[in-house]
DNA sequence: AATGAATGAGGGTTCATTCAT
DNA sequence: GATGAATGAACCCTCATTCAT
């Protein structure tokens, strides 16, 4: 790649995460194509040079976005901390990109990009979260009793709700005691 | 109050119930003043006259659907069913009015009437929840050991990770075993 | 028709009118709905609340203007002038408005409505033209041997030909000779 | 002229065809620049490069367009056939090149460049139409009293007609009883 | 009180043209 | 000389909001 097509790259590059950060903030229909060229620092021309139309920024902001989140899931799986520290680096990071899309964002990409959402996440995500429970499992952190399909969605759940609800009460979580609780409530349930 | 009072509160009361079933489906931006002033058989300025502006008919909006979640829960809460069944319904209702407002929602909503809402949780989910886990105590299904701030951002959670994923996979969720799968989840933990 | 609606069919025949002045101009890309509005005295937006979108306004404009066109052949014949008046007046009139949408119009016409195009030539134009050759015929201006296919080209071919000449040479038809000779030469042909 | 130029002719020689054909089937406000590039294999700056501007490509294709048109003409002309062959090549040719350019082309090109087009006309093709006549007067074919005047518009009309019926009923010109009815339209008059 | 008509501001998109390599 | 990248200006269209009846 000579320099040209590096700074095209670049340029492309930081499009994207104008973009990304714009849309995270107040979502695709409230983010104009001008404040994302200014926040790029390139004329709007540019962006439709590179990506086509505002739905095809989208598109590929979400691709890009999507891989990064495998990208960090694979990384935590593939440390060799016990499952509870890796549930709860999954689970309860702030900073974790997934928790930046949220709501009219997945909802929006779902009707711009249906067969690749769910195939990715059939295949990815699913995928991933099947082996982290096998590992649960094998460390004896899961019941044996509990099916693969509820688990899913118990992992679903809590990761969307506490995205969800980041915005609203999370500072909470800075306390460390009521992440121990969280934990807590996570592996042994309400019952305790 | 009289016919002629009567007949303009109902006026009133078609165009907020027009407006929330549009701004549930498609978001606040999407929806157009011309779309709820045909779904409500009106003229736009008709909407102007009773409600002022877009950002006044949203808060409206919310403050009515905020007060029918608070009713709904209350009934729920009222009823002699015992806890784990009322944990059933108020968390895995997918008709539970509050979970058609999520996402872009909650977010516009907190932006346009911050204290408002800030107060409304503290006070009024914030108060029923701690009822709730109360009843619960006595029941002897929520353990002694968990903090009540933990709790509550427990249910937060689970609230608002049921509603997330519901339009995704939560068809599973017609399957009696994964509920039952999920309701054990949420009460003896992932350690069953 | 009361009041109110008696301006909004002017506002309406104002646009109209406006709209068919500059399409004849300059073409149907060339003009803005900005310049359509400007000369029309409307906002822009008045414009899309009239008639909804440039292509249907276009639509529209084409419509009212070939009903125009009838009204004005049908006026003419139903004179009781002799056949050759009318045929000078029908073919070399250049107020005729005819000569006014030709070439890049009649072609996108084509395009935005096909089969009412289709459909018109065939059953008004073409009628109206066989009546006038009939006519033509009874009172012995017409050949008896000619088809009624050819006849229908001919008229055709001459009155597009004279629009489309209209705006390079025919101010020469202020000439009276001139105009003696062309129809002349219609009539009895190049070998006279 | 060396390899070097010799290629830098033909490029421009490919840039020009390739905007002619874009023009005569769309129009020249329809066609851009980058159209034209991708159809002629170079870059939109070649364009630039070679000819300018948007405006002086169009200039420059009308002037090539012409003289190809004149070169037919002449060639038809010179051909030993007799007059009424020659008139219905020169009239009824489909595939006329002039055929090619019609309505908001010439109105362009008047537009952007009238008096080359007005000298052009009035010199090259009144000159050869007068050339025409009078073979055909010589040829008996062409009454001697019609006037030139009145001849050249005549031409200009049924060349113009044709061309511009062309796109709507032309294809009954396959009809060879049609032709030869035309052809005695045009020889000797609606009158027969 | 209610409406149809009208609008200013702004959004996505395209185009002819220029810049930098 | 040729190119990919970049742009200002303009266009079609939508929306929340106001005007006039």
């Amino acid at each position: 790649m000579n320099g040209f097509e590096r700074r095209k790259e670049k340029k492309k590059e930081d499009i994207r995460r104008a973009a990304l950060e714009l849309f995270q903030s107040y979502g695709f229909k409230k983010v104009s194509i001008d404040e994302i060229a200014r926040k790029a620092g390139v004329s709007q021309v540019t962006i439709y040079n590179h990506f086509g139309s505002k739905d095809e920024l989208v598109r590929n902001c979400i691709r890009t976005f999507l891989h990064n989140i495998m990208e960090k899931f694979k990384r935590i799986m593939g440390s060799d901390k016990p499952f509870n520290q890796k549930l709860e680096l999954i689970v309860l990071d702030k900073t974790d990109i997934a928790g930046q899309f949220q709501g009219e964002l997945m909802q929006t990409v779902y009707q711009l990009d249906p067969e690749f959402m769910e195939s990715f996440w059939k295949n990815e995500v699913a995928q991933i979260t099947m082996d982290f429970c096998e590992e649960g499992r094998k460390q004896g952190f899961i019941s044996p009793e509990i099916s693969n399909e509820a688990l899913q969605l118990y992992f679903e759940i809590i990761r969307r709700g506490v995205v969800s609800s980041s915005y609203m009460q999370m500072d909470a979580v800075k306390n460390t005691k009521i992440i121990q609780d969280l934990i807590k409530l996570f592996t042994y349930g309400l019952n305790g």
